[in-house]
DNA sequence: AGCACGCCGACT
DNA sequence: GTCGGCGTGCTC
């Protein structure tokens, strides 16, 4: 009894932690906390544990108890990775929340939330043991691996089933450690590196008012020294206030303006200056030029900026609905400001493809030290030093794209979701497909923020909330000083080809306006949603098109990299001299892509100079930044580009903007469509015209008495609105019904088709025919080899959304047990766009 | 998600 | 008889 008692209370002091893994599995595994650090365990640290038999992972406490599991002997824990805690409980709370309605695991949004640099990179290595000679005693493959690993050093598994050709390294591993010939080790390292900048200060004795008056004297004969004590002080007024010399002045200023280095080391030598390293922000701390800009509101912002104001009193969102170029920036400013002189924390979601540019540099001029960029171009090591800066309590202003949200912060007063209609806020591909500004607005929920949402062209479902009363709603029809909305022009092509007035995909009319533009010496933009050169080749003898062998897409030929890629899994291929189907020669380039516009362009308007964005010339941040220069120095007359001109680019000479094919846009094979075509093609529209001076618009279309094109003319999105509500409501989508997509997928057509056909079966029987639509082969039926069928869940409203997925839950679970599904993933999609 | 174990065909 | 294929189920 005494011994059983013993026992009992060494069990119940023994601390466990419940953590959660960055995996997609339903539940928080326990692990034991050794004992000497059971007073040191808290929610929110990050830990590394051993998963499996050979993994080693970062996962994050979520709770501390001391309830040993009864069925199983939990591991202990390996090493604790912070000394305060990294992610906050509300956190948690949101990949929980994030988790339940996305349906997916909190495991896969802990995933995409943490930065990579924050998840220590485990990797089982091997080595050999220093004291095994029998070499005789293994095989031929453990023998390569042997001297593989003699060779290196070390491996890694992936290198030793390299090495040795085989799939799973695993039992030649475990066959050689048991012959005492190799050692398993893990290499744990952390990614994170924050970078340190060199600065040159004077020395304590030096810094103040009195010794520099001396030093002056005492160096008037070295020139080269006395100039860089001048240049220092010229930066660092340490005769006014010594304190300022702590800071020091960045190395590379005395290099840059031309400073002799070895003064400088001299003068390092002599005590006079010292060196020191102090670690810097990644986003260009030039707090030396720290301009803080105020500016004014005109009437009409000032109104809506009041408004926005009045009714955040009763409603936690409101919808900023204002017309491009109406100044919605500096709205959102003076929000920003007063927020940030409140003490709350604020932040700013962009779509990831406006965030690069010239808003960031603005933000960054007014806000200085005290925003932080959250943006997957810069580098790892830049979102790990956001992460721990918003914990420390600096960065009180995040501006970010959509993974912000799951930033840890605490006291957060103000989110706005700007250019809030833009799809690139909704994930898709891996699991969590979360939307960021519905995140958002529950993450204000749980920190008492209030969200901004703005846009132009706001997107249906968030102008029905505001029609409903559940948003706010401010609209700003005025755009900013003088700026007029541009003129819009149609190009009827069907008309142009039957009168012959074509030059390949441009009509005579379109080519005129871009000369006539050219030759005043202003800058114009071309628009083709579609990169590449030509989107497929076909034999002009037996109409074969090149398609791609994984995907069922055809191949978009690349005329730069002579070459034919996949834009659905990229693959690529050199081009093909034969067809595929007749091996005739007779191949051609059909369809226009931004390349292609760009070669044909040249040779209409020879003179002018011609620039290209998008996704193959931008690839890299400096290329991007080299592209925008060029623009903005007017070293461009033409520009062609995909939709990533249409976000927030910002050019003063750019007068013209025409769009090559709008039908392509139209036309789409979706019910948001119509609603995507007006967002789009306002978008790029007002990037035309400056502030004194109305810009131009040019339309190439086959169908232009297409009522849509009335309200783009018209900039008549209320008109839009009611349009295709109407056509909501009576076809019953969103925002009338909620949607979840189920996506099944499989080697085999057969086996998705089956299997999709008896998912649709049960579905029907359980909720009823009307909610379920399909199964159906979407556009792209064949992704990466995988064939891939489709499932629409249509629930309206009343039902209990969370209900209703729980049983869904329930249903998908069952369906392994089958054997139709044997293999076949389904994916379900919450709230699909 | 990996990864180990287990069960089956084709080869020394 | 062994090697390696893939299918299945577990991981604290």
């Amino acid at each position: 009894m005494g011994e059983s008692k013993v026992l009992f209370e060494s069990e119940e002091s023994t601390v466990f932690v419940d953590a959660l893994l960055p995996l997609p599995i339903p539940r928080y595994f326990t692990y034991r906390v050794p004992r000497q650090w059971a007073t040191w365990v808290e929610a929110g640290l990050r830990i590394v544990v051993p998963f499996g038999s050979t993994k080693v992972l970062t996962a994050v406490i979520v709770s501390v108890h001391h309830q040993p599991p009864k069925q199983y002997q939990a591991k202990y824990i390996l090493e604790i990775l912070d000394e305060s805690p990294l992610v906050t409980a509300s956190q948690i709370a949101l990949f929980q929340w994030v988790a339940n309605y996305y349906m997916c695991y909190p495991g896969e949004v802990f995933q995409v939330a943490l930065p990579a640099g924050l998840k220590i990179s485990s990797q089982s290595k091997v080595q050999i043991h220093p004291e095994f000679q029998a070499i005789h005693e293994l095989t031929e493959k453990e023998t390569i691996i042997f001297q593989a690993i003699q060779e290196k050093g070390s491996l890694s598994y992936d290198e030793v089933a390299r090495v040795a050709e085989v799939k799973s390294p695993y039992h030649h591993i475990k066959a050689m450690v048991g012959k005492g010939a190799i050692l398993i080790f893990d290499e744990l390292k952390d990614r994170y590196t924050p970078k340190v900048q060199r600065r040159i200060r004077l020395a304590q004795n030096y810094a103040n008012k009195g010794a520099i008056t001396t030093l002056i004297g005492e160096l008037e004969s070295k020139t080269k020294q006395i100039s860089i004590l001048l240049h220092y002080l010229q930066y660092i007024p340490v005769m006014r206030d010594a304190e300022t010399n702590q800071r020091g002045l960045e190395k590379s200023s005395f290099t840059q303006a031309g400073l002799s280095e070895s003064a400088l080391q001299t003068l390092i030598k002599h005590g006079i200056f010292e060196s020191f390293e102090t670690i810097v922000s990644r986003f260009g701390s030039d707090s030396d030029d720290f301009i803080p800009a105020s500016f004014d509101l005109n009437a009409p912002q000032e109104k809506a900026y009041q408004s926005i104001l009045q009714q955040f009193q009763e409603k936690e969102t409101v919808l900023l609905h204002g017309i491009t170029g109406s100044g919605k920036t500096e709205i959102y400013i003076r929000l920003i400001q007063e927020a940030l002189a409140n003490g709350d924390q604020v932040l700013y979601l962009l779509p990831e493809i406006a965030l690069t540019t010239q808003i960031v540099a603005r933000l960054k001029k007014i806000f200085g030290e005290q925003v932080g960029i959250y943006h997957s171009k810069f580098s790892d090591n830049e979102r790990v030093e956001v992460w721990k800066s918003i914990v420390e309590g600096k960065y009180p202003f995040v501006v970010g794209v959509r993974s912000s949200v799951f930033l840890p912060f605490s006291r957060l007063g103000l989110i706005i979701v700007d250019e809030e209609h833009e799809s690139s806020f909704k994930q898709v591909d891996p699991a969590p497909r979360y939307h960021a500004r519905d995140v958002a607005m529950v993450l204000a929920g749980q920190q008492k923020a209030k969200v901004l949402l703005g846009s132009a062209t706001p997107s249906i479902e968030s102008y029905y909330q505001a029609k409903q009363g559940k948003y706010g709603l401010v609209t700003l029809t005025e755009r900013f000083g003088k700026a007029t909305l541009p003129e819009m022009t149609l190009i009827d092509t069907k008309y142009a080809t039957k009168m012959k007035q074509m030059k390949g995909g441009f009509s005579v009319d379109l080519v005129t306006m871009l000369d006539e533009n050219f030759q005043k010496g202003k800058q114009s933009l071309l628009f083709q949603n579609r990169r590449g050169y030509s989107p497929y080749i076909q034999c002009q003898d037996c109409d074969w098109i090149a398609e791609c062998n994984q995907c069922d897409v055809s191949l978009t030929y690349h005329a730069k990299d002579q070459e034919l890629r996949c834009h659905y899994c990229g693959y690529r291929e050199g081009l093909l001299r034969r067809c595929g189907a007749c091996g005739g020669t007779n191949l051609k380039t059909m369809g226009y892509g931004t390349e292609k516009l760009e070669e044909e362009l040249q040779l209409l308007i020879p003179d002018a100079r011609i620039g290209r964005m998008d996704l193959d010339t931008t690839r890299s941040k400096t290329a991007f930044n080299s592209l925008l220069a060029e623009i903005q120095s007017g070293n461009i007359d033409i520009l062609v580009g995909t939709q990533m001109v249409a976000k927030g680019l910002d050019f003063d000479g750019l007068s013209t903007v025409a769009i090559f094919d709008a039908d392509r846009i139209i036309n789409f094979p979706d019910f948001r469509a119509h609603e995507r075509a007006f967002q789009l093609i306002t978008q790029v529209a007002g990037r035309a015209g400056r502030r004194d001076e109305q810009g131009q618009v040019f339309i190439q279309t086959n169908q232009p008495s297409h009522r849509l094109f009335q309200f783009i003319q018209s900039g008549d999105y209320a008109a839009l609105y009611a349009d295709e509500i109407v056509e909501r409501e009576g076809y019953h989508y969103p925002p009338f019904v909620r949607l979840i997509k189920l996506t099944l997928r499989h080697m085999e057509s057969n086996q998705v088709e089956k299997a999709a056909h008896e998912l649709g079966a049960i579905l029907k029987a359980k909720y009823g025919h009307g909610r379920i639509l399909g199964p159906e082969r979407p556009l792209i039926e064949r992704i990466r080899n995988q064939f891939v069928m489709e499932i629409l869940i249509k629930l309206e409203k009343g039902v209990s959304l969370a209900q209703f997925k729980v049983d869904l839950r329930l249903v998908l679970d069952e369906l392994p047990s089958k054997p139709i599904f044997k293999g076949v993933q389904v994916i379900p999609d919450v709230d699909c766009l």
